[in-house]
DNA sequence: GGCTCCTAGTCAACTTGTTGACCAGGTGAG
DNA sequence: CTCACCTGGTCAACAAGTTGACTAGGAGCC
């Protein structure tokens, strides 16, 4: 039921094709609402059925027709009443954690390594937050942007992600640290 | 296929109820692998079914009867043989973030209320952790836990979890911040 | 005495999310 | 020349997660 919404939310940035969304999603929305293709096509159907967007058929030579999709007024009155409504509260789910919580009864190297993986994955985000973030201050100072900028709703979530990032990068290696330290104990025990 | 794997790593803890495990796994591996108890039920049956869990029937006067689920051997390889797998990408779904988002074409009274909410949440969070970790640590410090205790990898999810409401908590501190001074200015102009 | 909440579940129906395959032409690498 | 990958989708089948109702006795509250 909410998919919808991080969909009209993410046409606020103007009109996308499904393919758009789902590969450009990366960028803004994904990140604290993911979905696969086929979700997205669906609930696209499912929103211009409904009238919450329109859209567009742009016919392209050399390429396939695609269907750019862009918010209608009901749309964006939908998306209204959404933000005024209480949000449920948020969901993580990471089997790399459930990995990590059983650790002492499981595969350590493996679980090593996998923390490690996912520290370098934590810096690739890092690294495409920045550039993202560079990209909306063009320049500006983050209070000069924060002041006058239209819109600060995607800052926001950038700065969310960058955080959360950051501080799996910053957890992954502590464990790696600790786990490390317990191995080189029981060798010498 | 990952909430089996979540149930098997809660019951490393010790055996326990369907309905322990409803309530109880938010003091573990509800938090970063939530389940409704409905679908704890049924996996529980499915894993019995598979011979990694095994049930026993406990007849109580004056309380309906229980099923106590353990781990079996099997149950214990299969949990070891997951941590071996390279985990999948964890994900996060959060309706808040899709509200700041869509704030400045939204409601932003209610999106400041939310993150208000939002604050309080995570602190109680914050302190319930608080309180498992003082549990844990059981008046040691934590080198001296970390080097001597038979398991860590709970102590390890626990850190995230924390960390993960600290930076909720002041992440919403400050969109309240940038929103309110936003609201500020615009009142002036 | 009635109200709600707690324990410990079960059942059914529904909505979401995931996987894998298919189509078709274009582009770039080797 | 082939192979893989990119654009822009569609379809079907399945797995996972959610919601709401039902059972049933006991405890505590006012």
């Amino acid at each position: 039921m909410s998919l919808r919404n991080a969909l009209l939310a993410a046409l606020l940035e103007g009109e996308a094709s499904g393919y758009d969304l789902a590969k450009g999603f990366d960028a803004s929305v994904a990140n604290f609402w993911p979905a696969t293709p086929q979700q997205l096509y669906r609930e696209l159907d499912r929103l211009a059925a409904d009238g919450l967007v329109r859209a567009r058929l742009v016919h392209q030579e050399k390429r396939p027709d695609k269907r750019l999709f862009s918010l209608t007024e009901a749309g964006e009155r939908a998306l209204h009443e959404f933000t005024a409504r209480p949000p449920r509260p948020g969901v993580i789910r990471d089997e790399l954690l459930i990995q990590v919580q059983a650790v002492d009864a499981g595969d350590e190297a493996a679980v090593r390594q996998a923390l490690k993986e996912r520290m370098t994955r934590a810096e690739t985000k890092i690294a495409r937050y920045e550039r993202l973030r560079a990209g909306l201050l063009d320049g500006r100072f983050e209070d000069d942007y924060l002041a006058n900028a239209e819109r600060v709703g995607p800052y926001l979530t950038l700065m969310r992600g960058l955080s959360f990032e950051r501080e799996n990068l910053r957890w992954c290696e502590q464990s790696l640290k600790i786990l490390e330290r317990r191995n080189a104990g029981d060798q010498v025990s």
